[in-house]
DNA sequence: GTTTGCTTCAATCAATTGTTTCAATCGCCC
DNA sequence: GGGCGATTGAAACAATTGATTGAAGCAAAC
């Protein structure tokens, strides 16, 4: 299909650079190695996009474009309670990050997130800002009467809970092994978090008292 | 003095190479920009490392030792109630990463880890699995029916939760701006965390003592 | 068939990269 | 002071980097 090798030269220059510089950064990836992954001449760099700066910038704006397509809009919560969007939205937070429709995007934005640079801005107002504006519509809501600092340390304890995951899978896999980590399941994680954020603001019984629902397998 | 500028030109090399790489990234610092900020020749590296990637990995290894040696052992909180150890581990947390004696060691660690290289294992070993050891036996006794995959989790949410405001801190003031952010004091986010976690383990009341009932919509 | 505009190619450019060389210098013990 | 290993310095190395050139290819239009 086009999909796996699209024909438009551009577009090949761009999948093949997301790539690479997902993997292996802006200094790490070399034209050629971009060049020689789209099967194209180094010169198509600088016809298509000038140089390799604008290359990256490009890429970086092409993956959160895609990003912001493919995550989705949050499920159809409108109407639902705050406590269920809340729900809704660290299910489908973790979702997005931990099977995302384009794994190399995600990698290039949070390789673009936790190392600025003036790619980020755009990252962060088209992509992040929409989420994190989400989540504290349904925080305000539940908690109306929490001074505004608060709710923001509680929004960071929800997206430090799920961001977590994805920015230290490496550790904990060093930690606690391969096995340990990989047994736990999106569902799992998505429970967790769920139940933990629920307990700690009130809207469920503590974390431990509900246990028993687990098979322990 | 000997301290902003030591005079053992090993010692120079390493200061000089943590805070090029923390600041760039291996490829990106180039051995030259090293070099200069130490003071030194080209030929330096070569002879007192062998060559750029030795030298990248002792600046490792060294930055972990400093960081090992400078974290400071936990507070002696060896006879205390598990919940109060617990709120000692996340403050202590906080601290090292807030205000890290060597900042630029922590940056290169902290980047270390999220882009594992040959160097990263010894870091995780000596670093980071003290710490998780720390933590997990304070919850084993805080959490003993608890099978061991929630457990792995929670602690999780413990470390998530504090890790944010380092891996993220970058985000959050592109998105509230830095003031908002600033203004989050190192106690005001211990206070937060620790409560947040007590409320959502049962060790204390409900986070914000202002959600009665759901009425909202 | 020829032209026209867009795209690709091989070859090359200048600059930078990590690395090496070898002479000069320093510190120290005899 | 003389000798000597350890260290540093200036220069240059080969390789790689990003960028550029001009000719060749290729499609559609005329």
């Amino acid at each position: 299909m086009t999909d796996a090798k699209p024909t438009e030269p551009r577009l090949r220059l761009l999948l093949a650079a997301e790539a690479l510089f997902a993997r292996k950064g802006y200094d790490g990836a070399t034209v050629r190695e971009i060049c020689d992954r789209a099967g194209m001449n180094v010169a198509a760099i600088n016809y298509h996009f000038g140089d390799k700066e604008r290359l990256y910038i490009e890429t970086v704006r092409h993956a959160h474009a895609c990003g912001v397509s493919d995550a989705g809009p949050p499920p159809q919560l409108a109407g639902l309670p705050p406590a269920e969007r809340l729900r809704g939205f660290v299910a489908a937070m973790l979702k997005n990050m931990d099977a995302p429709v384009r794994p190399e995007s995600m990698q290039l934005l949070m390789r673009e997130l936790s190392q600025p640079s003036p790619a980020t801005i755009s990252v962060v107002e088209d992509f992040i800002r929409p989420m994190a504006m989400g989540l504290f519509a349904i925080l305000a809501e539940l908690l109306p009467d929490l001074p505004e600092r608060q709710r923001l340390m509680v929004g960071f304890s929800v997206v430090g809970q799920c961001l977590y995951y994805r920015q230290n899978r490496t550790v904990s896999t060093l930690l606690f092994g391969a096995a340990a980590v990989d047994a736990l399941s999106l569902d799992a994680i998505t429970e967790h978090i769920t139940r933990f954020t629920f307990a700690a603001l009130g809207l469920a019984g503590a974390y431990p008292t509900v246990v028993r629902t687990e098979g322990a397998v």
